[in-house]
DNA sequence: GAATTTTTCTAATCTAAATTAGATTCAACG
DNA sequence: CGTTGAATCTAATTTAGATTAGAAAAATTC
């Protein structure tokens, strides 16, 4: 434990971005590391992906990660919370913007577009998030659980109001229903990059089955 | 490497399963193992599934293994391989069970049905397969491609025929819309287990999604 | 432009598991 | 009961890869 006093190093103790604290200069190395971090647990998952892997992507030793986090567990789960939380800042913002007006059935197809916006126009954090949360261990998972929860508050809210307005069919479980559209907004990453579809297509497509699957009254374009 | 002659051990060479051969007796000590590995591989995902937990699961020391599998890996192709093959023969059996006259569009709704009893109502190896595809060796996914792609192909077929049946609405793409579909059910062993729905209630959730996302006429009850 | 601090490297070290070696137990069979 | 082969065990051995030590390089400061 050379937690002596304050010896520079390692700016995140516990697991935060702690992306600039007093540094923020070539603390963007911390940056490049993570994006690496990202790009390889989104290609080869948890189980499979080393430490020197991601150095070699981010153009590093291994060794010189450890100047910017404590240990393995702690990049992964930065890079996976990064992910969750970048999602969910994005589908709210595009909630948001909504005018008010809006129809609730229509701002689920707004929170499913944007969805898969974050999975697949942005960043490798939200793909990399979505496809590890099974393989966290159980105290990454008890860690991120906080921010799973208010994720999931937003969707829930979404379909409640769905409901409240009237517009969802009452032959479905909400809940079940929430789920499984999220579920398969969430499995596009196992097989979306390899197809070749556009982004556009699957928006619309996964815009439309959802729509259509919840909605009372089909009046959609 | 000890490929003497013949001694006994390593029924299953090149990772098959190899469960008989001539012993037969108690090599339903292999079962016991995959079945353990099954279960472990579900709950943890390979990523943090040691030799020793499946061992202790099976109720023998880890490297007892070894007379049955070569090597960590091929235990877990097999329960792979067992769980995409158990879903693809459950599927197939449902379908084949149909009335030849069953509208295509409810021979989706039968193979979604079927998809998600073989995940949730058997074993643990179409669990197991389902969580951790996405987590397998490039080595690993290769040899297990053909049979991704059998079973693949039984659902493109299916929506095949929907279309060709005009059952389909015109503004989805298929393919798309197919994969959606499959991905909603693969997610939901990320949550269904924790969840307080019922099967049946998944299943009709399901189904009635499908049926109104895709079909042309809503006329399903 | 020397001194100090930050960042990264090379060269160990450590460790958790996988894997192997070599008994030991067990069950069937004569 | 003693031999034989199958099945499993305990006790190493190996190994991959994370982590640490400590030196070198870069940058920053005065």
């Amino acid at each position: 434990m050379p937690d002596v006093a304050a010896p520079a190093a390692r700016t995140s103790t516990s697991a935060q971005t702690g992306r600039s604290a007093q540094t923020g200069k070539s603390a963007q190395t911390q940056e490049r590391i993570r994006a690496a971090a990202a790009r390889v647990l989104t290609q080869r998952g948890i189980a499979t992906t080393r430490l020197s892997d991601i150095a070699e992507e981010a153009g590093v030793r291994a060794p010189a990660i450890y100047y910017y986090y404590a240990s393995r567990e702690e990049l992964v789960e930065d890079v996976i919370r990064q992910g969750q939380v970048g999602t969910e800042t994005r589908v709210r913002r595009a909630l948001d913007e909504l005018d008010p007006s809006t129809p609730p059935i229509e701002k689920i197809c707004a929170a499913v577009e944007a969805h898969l916006r974050a999975l697949h126009e942005l960043s490798d954090y939200t793909t990399a998030a979505v496809r590890n949360v099974g393989q966290m261990s159980t105290e990454m998972r008890e860690r991120t659980k906080a921010d799973q929860r208010r994720y999931g508050r937003v969707w829930k809210r979404l379909f409640e109001e769905a409901r409240e307005a009237g517009e969802l069919r009452s032959d479905v479980d909400l809940r079940t229903a929430e789920l499984l559209v999220i579920g398969a907004l969430n499995w596009t990453p196992e097989w979306w990059a390899d197809s070749s579809v556009s982004l556009e297509t699957l928006i619309e497509t996964a815009c439309a089955l959802t729509r259509r699957g919840l909605a009372v009254d089909p009046a959609a374009s």
